[in-house]
RNA sequence: GUGAAUGUAGCUCAGUUGGUUAGAGCACUAGAUUGUGGUUCUAGGGGUCGCGGGUUCGAAUCCCGUCUUUCACCCCA
């Protein structure tokens, strides 16, 4: 029987586990350096966990199954919920302020698109108890971090940013009504990715009244912090969502990354759980989807049994990222990072004995060693040694009688005569 | 979930109005090369033409279904 690869999912080779290494490496040793720790859940939870933040939509997207006991279970096609749980069962005893780091493989039942498949990676940084949006500046320093430190310039990438809690104070100050505003963000989140008429015909089935439309449209294409003042007048939750963002540009500027960053009140987000600052990360050369979204959320802690504290984070996936790094040239000469330290090759099968126990010594020494199984002609072997991308080769041959080894560079092609005892003392002492 | 396009060797692709045993480059294996690799040359292995059914004397080619991938919606935690 034929059986090929499941919808959505991804084999990886060695060479795309190199990739896929490159990156998750990167992440954590970005992460670290930021000050995170990491953590990590279960790769399946209660189905419950999932459906009680969401609704429908979602849980039709969830690969549930039920277990031998009748459990209801799904495999995470997130991992906040699960941070949320392990946070609220130790919050008394977690030393603050909780930086926490994960880079967990999910699962969603989503139709598979470019950048988009059903099991994929996504890089998860998030700050908990601190109220302060200068935590809202080092998730969003330590996401460009990253990017900058795959390769990424200012000119590739850029971060757009806005605030929840502005939007929901302008709206609330327009007379929109409380249980219309998820609608309203569905539209305002499609303001960039629509044309300008499509969205204003959006905007007037989602209200009536063209007053109101007017002065969202108005709020809409405000493209600085500065001129948000005049719109928002005395309204007093507008000008703290407005001095908050600020405040957070400031931090920003500190942090040195002011440029590459954007006012974009454009940037909603989908998830109803976000409280305050939002922000995406795009390309600027594609139209690909954001390679990364993230924001405040302040009663998911609470909405998960726990004591109301606030959060901020973000979410990397890798299918969006993996897809403009190996566009921008970025993911190349990956195999090399692999290669051997010493080939060992033996001039006759007489000396096949003295090489394995030579290849032991190198190994139990710490160095990547390798040598063929097969052996043959003294050239067959240097081919392999290149094959493999050895840097050296060390060849053991006649001289070997008197202690000698033969160490050839493979890069330039010098190579030299080494009594044993000193090779490996030079070895000992890099 | 809806609509559309796509599928030939591991990869990138040829393949005539339907016509003999389906090809190329790269990759892979082996030899040229019995103490020196990368280059070169030669040879070889590898394909139920995504899968299933239909039309036909005859199907990679035409028709239907199905799966995959991609695109536009939906959604995007």
């Amino acid at each position: 029987m034929n059986i090929q690869s499941v919808k959505g999912t991804r084999d990886f080779y060695p060479e795309d586990m190199a990739r896929r290494n490159f990156i998750a490496d990167l992440w954590k040793e970005v992460s670290i350096r930021n000050g995170f720790v990491e953590y990590d859940g279960p790769i399946f939870e209660y189905l419950a966990m999932y459906q009680q933040k969401s609704g429908d939509e979602i849980a039709s997207q969830l690969f549930a199954f039920e277990d031998r006991g009748g459990r209801m279970l799904a495999i995470r096609p997130e991992i906040t919920p699960t941070l949320a749980r392990m946070v609220n069962q130790r919050i008394n005893a977690l030393p603050r302020p909780i930086k926490w780091f994960s880079s967990p493989r999910l699962c969603r039942a989503e139709r598979p698109q470019k950048g988009r498949l059903r099991e994929f990676f996504q890089w998860n940084i998030d700050i908990i108890g601190v109220e302060d949006c200068l935590a809202d500046a080092e998730i969003i320093f330590c996401a460009a971090d990253f990017l900058l430190a795959a390769g990424m310039t200012a000119a590739d990438f850029v971060v757009r940013i806005s605030s929840r809690r502005l939007i929901a104070a302008m709206l609330e100050y327009f007379g929109v009504e409380k249980e219309k505003l998820n609608a309203v963000y569905a539209v305002l989140d499609k303001k960039s990715k629509i044309p300008q008429d499509a969205f204003e015909k959006m905007l007037e089935e989602a209200i009536a009244d063209s007053d109101k439309r007017r002065k969202i449209l108005a709020l809409m294409s405000v493209d600085s912090l500065d001129k948000l003042g005049g719109i928002a007048g005395a309204d007093e939750n507008a000008n703290k969502a407005i001095d908050e963002l600020k405040k957070l540009f400031g931090w920003l500027a500190t942090m040195g990354i002011a440029d590459l960053c954007k006012f974009d009140i454009g940037i909603v987000r989908g998830l109803a759980y976000y409280t305050g600052i939002v922000f995406e990360i795009y390309d600027k050369a594609g139209d690909m989807r954001a390679i990364c979204g993230g924001g405040r959320y302040d009663n998911l802690l609470a909405d998960f049994g726990g004591q109301k504290i606030t959060a901020t984070g973000c979410g990397m996936g890798d299918c969006v990222l993996g897809i403009i790094l190996e566009e921008k040239g970025l993911l190349k000469n990956l195999a090399v990072a692999n290669s051997i330290d010493y080939f060992v090759a033996f001039a006759e099968e007489s000396l096949q004995n003295d090489a394995l126990k030579l290849i032991a010594k190198l190994r139990r020494a710490g160095a990547k060693a390798d040598f063929s199984y097969k052996g043959g002609a003294l050239g067959k072997q240097m081919k392999q040694a290149s094959a493999v991308n050895a840097s050296k080769c060390v060849i053991i041959g006649q001289e070997y009688q008197t202690g000698q080894l033969v160490v050839k560079n493979m890069t330039d092609g010098s190579q030299q005569n080494v009594a044993e005892k000193d090779f490996f003392d030079g070895l000992r002492q890099q």
